[in-house]
DNA sequence: CTGAATCCTATTTGATACTG
DNA sequence: CAGTATCAAATAGGATTCAG
């Protein structure tokens, strides 16, 4: 769904409209995205391997490509501590956290409508 | 993103946990169908080729299954009138309308961080 | 520990043409 | 008008390996 994120992008240059509701979807939009933003955001501050250890299933590279696109969309920040080895942490920026409520009402919603979706 | 779609379902089945936020992602997930819920909501009915023409860049075959998958997980409804040439109308449900308030936060998001994007 | 580079595959979207 | 079938293109996600 990246190209939905590269889509918005050029649109909103362009000046189009009616790309806003594109816009917040481009961003959390990605397997692992609202959830890494929801933990940053319930937990703090999480390391690299932390994160990772939360999704036993993502890869390696995954994790990668996903915070980094959320650290390019402004919505989380990297901070990296120049020990050995190397420590890396990462939190909800401010523009990220405004973006909780929102996630918070998906997994509300969700909760509420599961039932709904187990056959 | 419509594996996310599959996944989920197959993680309710399985009484996994921690899926409630991307149940709500997987359904408004794909690249047109925050807006068809939006319009739907807004404008309450909408016939197939309407919505069409909501989307000029929307192809006849995307538009089917990005309706069909909405109205697969219950968001859409479909009503056929029997006539010639043939009338298909679509509007929300009520799980479909109980969404609304979380694309119309998402509107807003997108609103009020426009700029944020345009560099 | 974090992450970069490759390579690979499944999925999604799109183009096009055909049907009742 | 609404929908289907087929085929092609793009890309997201994953497996694996190497590096500082």
């Amino acid at each position: 769904m990246n190209d939905l994120r590269r889509e918005v992008r050029k649109k909103i240059e362009n000046g189009e409209f009616n790309c806003e509701k594109e816009l917040t979807l481009s961003i959390i939009s990605g397997k692992w995205k609202i959830t890494i933003i929801y933990y940053l955001g319930t937990d703090g501050t999480l390391r690299f391997s932390e994160i990772k250890h939360l999704f036993p299933k993502i890869t390696h590279k995954v994790l990668t490509t996903q915070v980094r696109e959320l650290e390019e969309d402004g919505i989380i920040q990297r901070r990296v501590f120049p020990e050995v080895p190397p420590r890396v942490e990462y939190s909800l920026t401010e523009l990220g956290q405004s973006l909780m409520p929102i996630v918070l009402m998906m997994y509300e919603w969700g909760k509420q409508n599961l039932k709904s979706f187990n056959k």
